[in-house]
DNA sequence: TTATAATATCGTATATTTACGATAAGCGAT
DNA sequence: ATCGCTTATCGTAAATATACGATATTATAA
């Protein structure tokens, strides 16, 4: 992207476009799926489930944090990850606003 | 993407981590907003309306369609673009089903 | 038939994304 | 203090995405 325009879009169609992004790779879904069903679960524990690099995971998750669609605090020498439930309920709500303004939904 | 790993990730997930990152970019959900409220357009009148050059609109418009999130149809010299109303409905479905996975939603 | 209009595609430049291995940084235990 | 474990970051390479102007294509109008 050589000149961001952007800046002339919609406030919120920008931020649910940034959520969108932090979706569009299946490995981050993957990760949100996990650590739903885990509640908490360190670097590790996620890497041992994708099968990506340990550092290629790090940066699937610093993408998630980025957006605030998980949390992540540090224990020790390890980083123990959860879903930021707050941001994934606005995350919900927006796509259920953005859907709902369809004529056909 | 030097190596594309993403064949062992779940199918679904992958589907819908391709829609989002069609949804990823502004403009894209400019566009969706738009055809909803004209119910057609042809490419000029979504140029006119979007920041953007029109060659760059058109590869906007070929995102949007190879996700089927519209269809276009030749009429003449122009394409007259709308929401492909089904997909629209699956694609809600997806996003839905997936926030209703999490325990929060 | 030629000119005009609309739009997709091509060519290109730049930015970002994705992936990996290697390294650094932090903490706990010895 | 050092070693080992965990994880983030760095460096790098390749693929994609984004943007634009220019060109090709197609259909209508003159």
């Amino acid at each position: 992207m050589p000149l961001a325009k952007t800046d002339t879009f919609n406030n919120s169609d920008k931020q649910l476009a940034d959520i969108a992004k932090a979706l569009s790779h299946p490995a981050r879904i993957n990760i949100l799926r996990i650590l739903n069903e885990q509640n908490y679960c360190i670097t590790g524990e996620i890497v041992d489930l994708i099968p990506l690099s340990q550092s290629t995971v790090s940066q699937h998750l610093k993408e998630l944090k980025r957006v605030n669609l998980i949390k992540g605090e540090i224990e020790g020498p390890r980083t123990n990850y959860c879903l930021n439930e707050a941001v994934v309920e606005k995350t919900k709500s927006a796509f259920t606003k953005l859907f709902s303004t369809f004529k056909c939904c």
